[in-house]
RNA sequence: GUGGGUGUAGUUCAGUGGUUAGAGCGCCAGAUUGUGGCUCUGGAAGUCGUGGGUUCAACUCCCAUCACCCACC
């Protein structure tokens, strides 16, 4: 019998940018809404790390999302549940996504085997076996109770020949089955996985394939794993297409604020990446006019905020000078407040996204981002490769 | 005053006759895209206390001297 109690997960495509093929929609979940384009913070071991869930809610995060893989090892599904799920256990009553620990499995290469079956690994804690298939990814993510869980994939590597990338696409599509059939829980959506490694046409066939098994959502896998921008934008035009517009479209890993803008101009909905708050607890931050390494010694008697015009809490009360010296001296509190800014900015740039689209003005956004965003430097990432 | 010890990179120290003297930390810079990351990579930096001497060759051995430390008068 159904819990009626328990809402359905539905995508509600808001507008489409009349100018380029943006979308603005809403994610309704059990757990409340997430207006879209939407960049959804990462908290692998159920927390964003240096941060608390109420400041995560004072940035203004929507979602967050936590890792299957990690959270199984570490410290395992059956006290989260008792725990009353994700949400229980963090204190964080919006809505949750979880990786698959799919990426896990592309990530810790050499430490695994991977069959049909699915995938042995010597986990990175203490090196003892473990196994994980699409049948355990799903039957632990149920456990976890996100509102959102990811199909177990196979996640092919830069460079990779046609013949590895299809192999991985074509066991991606036998697992993402092997997910639905395994999936049970009410209310909970779980969302496929396209993979297709760096060849268009695999790309689009992989997108054909996930449609035709109707999942109520779909990751784009496989992207962002080292290879030049124009190179994965290339697979979005490709692969884009052959996704069916009522559902939405989850970029995964990506990324910088360009790639996020590129992203959603090719029609998509949802990103997640570690790089804002990974940058942060390395003295990096992000500006209107691009990333700013505050441990840098030019800053060190910079009374300004990190950001002129930001309304986050480190740029509200504390300057360059101040953030540069936690950060030198190795202060936690340096990592929590160049992380907040780079959430904060993330949230912000997502909002002026979105705003643009409801507009159909998103060409124009995108166009003053560029002109004031200094693309020099490691943003630049393969480009010269072109 | 006497005896002993120590003086080498910003700092703490390795180096005891043989190429352009090393390390940790610090400093400077770079990297970071479904987190194996308070991580990783690279760089700058020393007339080896000073002055003599021995030797083909001295951070290294000898003498003097200065500074600091310890012990004893």
């Amino acid at each position: 019998m159904r819990e009626a109690s328990v809402p359905a997960f539905r995508f509600e495509l808001t507008h489409q940018c009349a100018a380029s093929g943006a979308r603005a929609g809403v994610l309704h979940t059990p757990h409340g809404a997430v207006e879209t384009p939407v960049y959804m913070p990462v908290g692998t071991q159920a927390v964003v790390k240096a941060m608390t869930s109420r400041e995560m809610k004072e940035i203004g995060a929507q979602i967050v999302l936590a890792n299957t893989y990690h959270l199984h090892l570490r410290p395992g599904a059956d006290l989260i549940r008792k725990a009353g799920g994700l949400h229980g256990f963090m204190a964080w009553d919006r809505p949750i996504l979880t990786d698959s620990g799919g990426f896990q499995v592309f990530s810790l290469a050499g430490l695994r085997k991977i069959t049909e079956e699915g995938v042995r690994f010597r986990n990175h804690l203490d090196g003892s076996q473990m196994d994980m298939g699409p049948e355990e990814s799903v039957r632990i993510q149920e456990m976890l109770g996100a509102d959102i869980i990811m199909a177990f994939d196979v996640c092919s590597a830069w460079p990779c020949d046609e013949t590895t990338a299809r192999d991985a696409m074509e066991r991606t599509h036998r697992w993402a089955m092997r997910c639905k059939a395994a999936h049970q829980r009410n209310g909970q959506a779980l969302f496929g996985i396209v993979q297709g490694g760096f060849s268009e046409t695999l790309r689009a066939q992989s997108a054909r394939a996930l449609r035709e098994m109707d999942f109520p959502g779909y990751g784009i896998g496989g992207l962002s794993v080292g290879e030049p921008k124009g190179v994965m934008y290339r697979m979005l035009d490709a692969l884009m297409p052959e996704m069916p517009a009522a559902k939405p479209r989850y970029l995964m890993g990506v990324g910088t604020p360009d790639c996020l803008l590129e992203g959603i101009l090719r029609g998509v909905d949802m990103f997640d990446c570690v790089l804002a708050t990974r940058i942060a607890r390395n003295g990096t931050v992000l500006t209107g006019e691009g990333r700013l390494v505050v441990r840098n010694a030019r800053y060190k008697e910079d009374l300004r905020p990190l950001e002129e015009g930001c309304d986050c809490e480190a740029c509200q009360h504390y300057s360059r000078a101040y953030i540069r010296h936690l950060i030198k001296a190795g202060e936690i509190t340096g990592a929590r407040l160049c992380s907040i800014h780079n959430l904060r900015y993330l949230e912000r740039l997502m909002q002026g996204a979105r705003q643009a689209i409801l507009k159909d003005r998103f060409p124009a956004f995108r166009e003053a981002f560029y002109d004031r965003f200094d693309m020099r430097g490691a943003f630049n990432r393969g480009e010269e490769m072109e």
